[in-house]
DNA sequence: TGAATTAAGTTAACATGTTAAGTATACTTC
DNA sequence: GAAGTATACTTAACATGTTAACTTAATTCA
């Protein structure tokens, strides 16, 4: 009896680990897309750049980094690959020269173009499957999740920063 | 006025990206994991499979990759590092020479058993934070999620592989 | 203004993610 | 029972994740 409970007990702590059901969430939808991206010869983090730069051109790396929501030495890597591709074009700010500004090419804009409605439509998919109502409320609850844990975090950081 | 349309809807767009909506929520939780485990001399991955040998000893890579949600190559790599550090043994299945069976040594449940705690307690604030109620609606979603879409994913792949 | 500090990127090093190919063992089927 | 197929890993190759260190340019402030 003592075996069986902590057994389950056990096997309940693993299973609400919320970073992996974050995850395998996350994979789910991804098994999607991945095929699909990589069809393009994209990648998903090269993706995500860019569609950055197609929602708003001429950005720098910090501001790409936030919206594409990656680490900086990644970003580094994948603009060298996208410039080498000439899909991104890269200058300088001439108010900081510490600075660069990133833009799509010609070629990337295009690239962007045949694979947007791709995307959509796996994403219109998913929200049938799921259920558009259901799809809502998830994205509420995680916008929610980030901001009362990231912003804890930050308040914790600061707290400590500040001592 | 077309243009505003059009800039406010590619934002629109971006801003739904599931994927990454997904990752933020799992970022936010993971920054508060991985210095803990960082002090254990742990990664994320790691202390996912020692978990899972807490939670179930003596079961096989494969069973292990499911539980831990890890790629085979990822968990090949990951068990050779704790088998090195001998946190982790190996031994093979008789009845089926393909099959190694991993359990956690002495070393490796002691750890096991110094790093729980902390993992709970950071568990636990989170959930206060957030609420232990919108936690567990968080939860309920994402398995439902992880079950539609992982599952209309089997039903694809089932139905193209008996064409 | 010049030294100290901060900010923006980049590079380095190692771990993991992802796909494809390889190896050894088990199974199936003719 | 030998050939063909499937299973269970493992290895390889390249991309990204993660932390720390480094470089250069801007800023602060004594």
């Amino acid at each position: 009896m003592a075996n069986t409970r902590k057994d389950a007990n056990h096997l309940r702590d693993f299973e609400r680990s919320l970073p992996m059901e974050l995850l395998k969430a996350r994979e789910s939808a991804m098994a999607r897309f991945r095929p699909m991206l990589r069809d393009h010869g994209l990648t998903e983090q090269q993706w995500r750049v860019i569609r950055a730069l197609a929602a708003l051109d001429q950005i720098n790396a910090s501001e790409l980094a936030r919206r594409s929501f990656l680490l900086a030495p990644s970003l580094t890597r994948i603009l060298q690959y996208l410039e080498a591709e000439k899909l991104v074009k890269r200058s300088s700010d001439a108010n900081d020269q510490r600075r660069a500004v990133f833009s799509l090419t010609a070629k990337g804009k295009k690239l962007f173009a045949r694979v947007a409605p791709d995307s959509e439509t796996l994403y219109i998919k998913i929200e049938q499957e799921f259920g558009a109502d259901k799809l809502g409320l998830l994205y509420e609850l995680l916008a929610e999740f980030y901001q009362t844990i990231a912003a804890e975090e930050e308040t914790n950081i600061s707290s400590a920063a500040a001592r």
